[in-house]
DNA sequence: TATTATACTGTACATATATTCAGTATTTTT
DNA sequence: AAAAATACTGAATATATGTACAGTATAATA
């Protein structure tokens, strides 16, 4: 697969995103039309570049016969990031702490979600949360009681059940009797709620 | 949303198996050639038919302007059957017992998979499996030592750690201190394995 | 019983669309 | 320095395609 140049690169961007939109490709005239191109052949030339580097194929003769040459080919879905949960005390839920991206569609959990954290440890063991599972997590401070958030205190991030106890003091606890529970005093130490699970996903 | 004809959902099918192998839907034409009709008409009325109950989209003049209405719209997804495990004793694994299906892209689970079965009861509460938990079911009786499988004796179907204790003896073991684990020989008892665990899938 | 929906064949046609040809200009590669 | 690739405009055209119209027939519905 050679190199795209940039204008390649909105041109395939745009029947990428003609095709979520509609369902189907574009006709050179919409790419023009979407692009600002005063001539077809500025799409036709385009496209055919594109096929030669081998980012599309171009069905000859028929309308719209544009197909993106796609490995893990799922539109509607979308890449989301695999966060580590690095080892106790180092920051995380940073850009370099992306392991890599798992293509799931939009609607794959249900209240939606930003990225997919990598657990560590067996701190939440009876709650079904094993090390290596990948919590789906909605970025949200907006969390009830009983809720699995992802907490973090100065840089230590961690999973655990949210449970405030009184305006000013939160309890995050575990799920195995090997780990104790967090008890926050609001006042004096500060929490920040990165998110909730609201899913899982492992993969033997 | 109206109820489908058989010939209708002939047609609804060509259009999404054409997108699926094509990148882009097909034409009336193409219809016709693929469902034996001689005439474009015939596709066009079904077409129309289809449109009127909300299964599909049409962008009027456009050609190949079919869209499928899906909600949870991913094509190079599937969609995957949610079987529930229903209580001890009964049949399972029947058609009817499709609870619903989930989209999700083929290469979701590393080895590819069957089916979600959704899990009842708290068996394999220490490997993580939780009531309403969805396992991403492979069909296959190549099970090793230590694989979760889905197992069938007689009617009744469950999840269990696989262990082959010698030629004749397998061990179904649980993951949970309360239940007891089911020792089978295969001379006089009979075991069906219906697959194994590949992953599994959680939704809060 | 009349009406509507389904399920087609067959013909015809306007237009949507791919595609070619003729240019111009800049950049990159050989 | 020549050749090839990139990046366009603009016009022309064959054909791919949607779509309307004219029929026929059966099943479902009111």
């Amino acid at each position: 697969m050679k190199e795209i140049t940039s204008q390649q690169q909105r041109v395939l961007d745009c029947i990428q995103i003609y095709l979520k939109k509609t369902g189907f490709p574009p006709t050179r005239a919409d790419i023009c039309k979407e692009l600002g191109f005063k001539s077809p052949n500025s799409a036709e030339t385009h496209l055919r570049a594109l096929e030669k580097k081998g980012f599309i194929s171009i069905e000859s003769g028929a309308s719209r016969g544009i197909s993106v040459n796609n490995q893990n080919n799922s539109f509607g879905g979308d890449e989301y990031p695999v966060i580590g949960l690095v080892a106790a005390g180092s920051p995380t839920l940073a850009e370099e702490n992306i392991e890599r991206t798992i293509n799931c569609p939009k609607s794959f959990f249900e209240s939606g979600f930003d990225y997919f954290l990598k657990v560590r440890g067996l701190s939440m063991k009876d709650a079904g949360i094993m090390e290596d599972d990948l919590i789906a997590v909605k970025k949200t401070t907006d969390v009830k009681n009983g809720d699995i958030v992802i907490a973090r205190l100065d840089d230590e991030v961690t999973v655990k059940f949210f449970n405030r106890k009184s305006s000013n003091i939160v309890e995050l606890e575990s799920a195995n009797e090997d780990f104790e529970n967090i008890v926050i005093n609001l006042e004096s130490e500060q929490l920040h709620i990165e998110g909730k699970s609201v899913g899982l996903l492992r993969r033997n």
